[in-house]
DNA sequence: AGTGCGACCCGAACGC
DNA sequence: TGCGTTCGGGTCGCAC
């Protein structure tokens, strides 16, 4: 799934690719579930003309700065694949969504097998303004996102800890897989509750997610599904995962069998051993 | 205000 | 083999 390390190699891909400064001569509609606050033709007429300038990322929302102060949103939830590509790509056919066509004849197109991600757009950024976007907490690559910060911020919450590390209003970009492998490192059990951890441990947090989050930038993301960020390459960080998807599997640290649990309705990987739950 | 949970969506995985 | 059922994931919105 797309998290805060993939959604950043997308984006790295894309400008690499040089993307930017082509101007958009049209848009194809395959389906148009996902445009959600314009209908297909405004979506078209919004974009004609245009050039992307500049491609951001505030969470997992991917910020599209085009010409004449317009933004255009975009969150790939579970499934969602942005190609920039001269041909569609054969294999995914049947979840194309929509292509934006250049003047260069490349297409940026948008593939969706579960039909979730989500596109809006915005003049004048207003995009800041957006209830999407304004409930994005600090990511956690910023230095301002410390253990104090996290602290404050969970300690008043009565919900187990991967839960609070989840909630994108609490801390940005984290998902169900980089929430396992920062909790491992830290040694805390997922269903902890905030109350019960101590300030290191929050440091500890802090420090282990920037960790993480970095080297899966540095492998282009994690492959567990089917993340892909360009049509022929996947991530590579699914071979450095220490507990997700390891049910069953040895524990790299103590050799005690990975045990998968459900938190608040999440798969959810850890160590029985590594990880003891402190209070209840 | 904080919390819990169903809805959204549908291919893949699973069970019989 | 082929059918039906369940699962999962991020986020929203509603009920308590």
């Amino acid at each position: 799934m797309p998290e805060l390390p993939e959604v950043q190699t997308i984006i790295n891909n894309l400008l690499k690719q040089k993307i930017a400064n082509n101007k958009i001569i049209g848009v194809e509609f395959y389906k148009t579930k996902v445009l959600k606050n314009s209908t297909p033709k405004e979506f078209v007429s919004f974009l004609k003309g245009e050039k992307i300038l500049d491609i951001e990322r505030i969470g997992k929302y991917i910020i599209f700065k085009l010409s004449n102060k317009k933004q255009m949103v975009v969150h790939l939830r579970m499934e969602g694949k942005l190609f920039y590509e001269s041909n569609l790509t054969k294999p995914d056919l049947r979840f194309l969504m929509l292509s934006i066509i250049f003047d260069n004849k490349h297409r940026l197109s948008y593939y969706d097998m579960r039909m979730f991600g989500t596109f809006h757009i915005y003049k004048d950024d207003k995009y800041l303004d957006s209830k999407e976007i304004k409930k994005v907490a600090i990511d956690p690559l910023n230095k301002l996102c410390t253990g104090k910060y996290l602290e404050n911020k969970s300690k008043k919450i009565n919900r187990a800890i991967k839960t609070v590390l989840l909630d994108q209003t609490v801390v940005s970009g984290i998902g169900n897989i980089y929430v396992d492998e920062i909790l491992f490192r830290c040694k805390i059990h997922p269903l902890t509750k905030p109350k019960y951890l101590k300030s290191q441990q929050y440091d500890l947090i802090a420090k282990n997610a920037k960790l993480v989050l970095k080297d899966a930038i540095k492998h282009k993301g994690t492959t567990v599904a089917s993340y892909k960020f360009d049509p022929n390459h996947t991530g590579g960080y699914q071979s450095r995962l220490l507990v997700h998807t390891k049910a069953g599997k040895p524990c790299p640290v103590c050799k005690t069998i990975i045990k998968k649990i459900k938190v608040n309705g999440r798969g959810t990987y850890f160590c029985s051993k590594c990880q003891k739950q402190v209070g209840k």
